[in-house]
DNA sequence: ACCGCCATATGACTGCAATCATATCGGGGT
DNA sequence: ACCCCGATATGATTGCAGTCATATGGCGGT
């Protein structure tokens, strides 16, 4: 987890490696032995867990700087995929290495702990969103999530169509909503910036009609 | 979590009490400062958020011999109300003594973490299961979690109108969809256990109509 | 300059679950 | 014995998002 990971300074750099991923690689796959825990140094990773059905489901998105997978240093198989979704850089931290480390220093454990802690946290806010049926207001909890300073606009880093699955949303859904809400003058858009209004509320009245 | 609460052992007996809660008692309410982690000794809690909107969201239940809160060990408010479900003993194990505690044990620290990486492996299945739209598909799912061993039966531990809930479908939706798995052979309800026929699959001929 | 891909956009139609409404059953409390 | 509430059940209706289809603009590669 982001700038939790204080315990990765813990391993004897020679243990260490990293690996230059391109675009697509893949890093492990759904069904194999786990044998390490990841950091990413640059880019990004998605993990894709596949369904029976055939569908599948994006457990989680692992930006520069954060940690990822240490779920599995108690389990003995990953259970979804991870795939580059940019070239990336990662270093690979092998799970017998970190827990001896963890094991001699309290600190450490307790910074693991922390950074689970807030993924508990995070997917919980995932799932709560997920309680919303309206996707207008649905889009709207996703983006007050987003927003991280008291500033109400995000700056996106992915396009919307990739949103539109992390919502639970068709990208059709999304941007319906997003016509609609900027329609209204819930949001503005405008080149990878959102802007909300915190607003006229629910009874506002409709912005110019489009065209 | 469940068997991990091998660190509450940690702390000195004198420091833990215990309450004794009546049905719907509430253990705090979401904005109160965090004061404590508990562990169930007896009964079932139930964490709920409350959305502006009105509706609530249930984040977790935590049962007999589970511990629960700790992510709030370095939060400075509890985001959610807790309340029984039905009349419930619970120990209370506060903040700074644990912190002590853990920081002294790697192994207790390292318990906490094994314990949060398997509630952040819980919410990713839930999470993965409101991808399923269709009712039928997702109530099946959700049994298949559900299901401990390697036996294809469910014991039920409460009404299938909490369980609704949780996985995110209205109860009518709920009984339709059972009464649909049920009617195509799928799966048999019987006094509070259900056995799922791994079966006939999507293509298996219709049971006999009811009535 | 051309092509192809991807993100965005929007229309038309449909299906499924939400919603509203009732009804029955069973258990707990008085 | 009675009442009331909660769980289960099922019908009728509807709204909203999914699905399929199509269109446009931008960007990267050759």
């Amino acid at each position: 987890m982001q700038g939790a990971n204080v315990w990765v300074g813990l391993i004897e750099p020679q243990r260490l490696h990293r690996r230059r991923l391109k675009l697509g690689d893949a890093l492990f796959w759904q069904g194999d032995a786990t044998v390490a825990v990841f950091h990413v140094d640059r880019g990004r990773v998605r993990l894709v867990r596949h369904l029976e059905g055939g569908s599948s489901v994006t457990l989680h998105v692992a930006r520069a700087d954060e940690t990822f997978a240490e779920a599995t240093l108690w389990a003995e198989a990953y259970h979804c995929d991870c795939v580059t979704e940019v070239p990336s850089e990662v270093t690979v931290i092998p799970k017998p290495d970190l827990l001896v480390a963890l094991e001699g220093n309290p600190q450490a454990a307790l910074a693991l702990a922390r950074g689970l802690a807030a993924q508990v946290r995070d997917l919980r806010s995932r799932l709560e969103l997920r309680n919303i049926r309206s996707a207008s207001e649905r889009v709207m909890a996703w983006l007050r999530l987003q927003m991280s300073g008291a500033r109400p606009m995000v700056r996106l880093d992915r396009p919307w169509t990739e949103i539109a699955a992390d919502t639970g949303l068709t990208h059709e859904a999304i941007n319906r909503a997003l016509a609609v809400l900027e329609r209204t003058g819930r949001l503005v858009r405008e080149s990878g910036v959102v802007t909300l209004s915190a607003g006229p509320g629910p009874a506002g009245e409709v912005a110019p009609k489009k065209r």
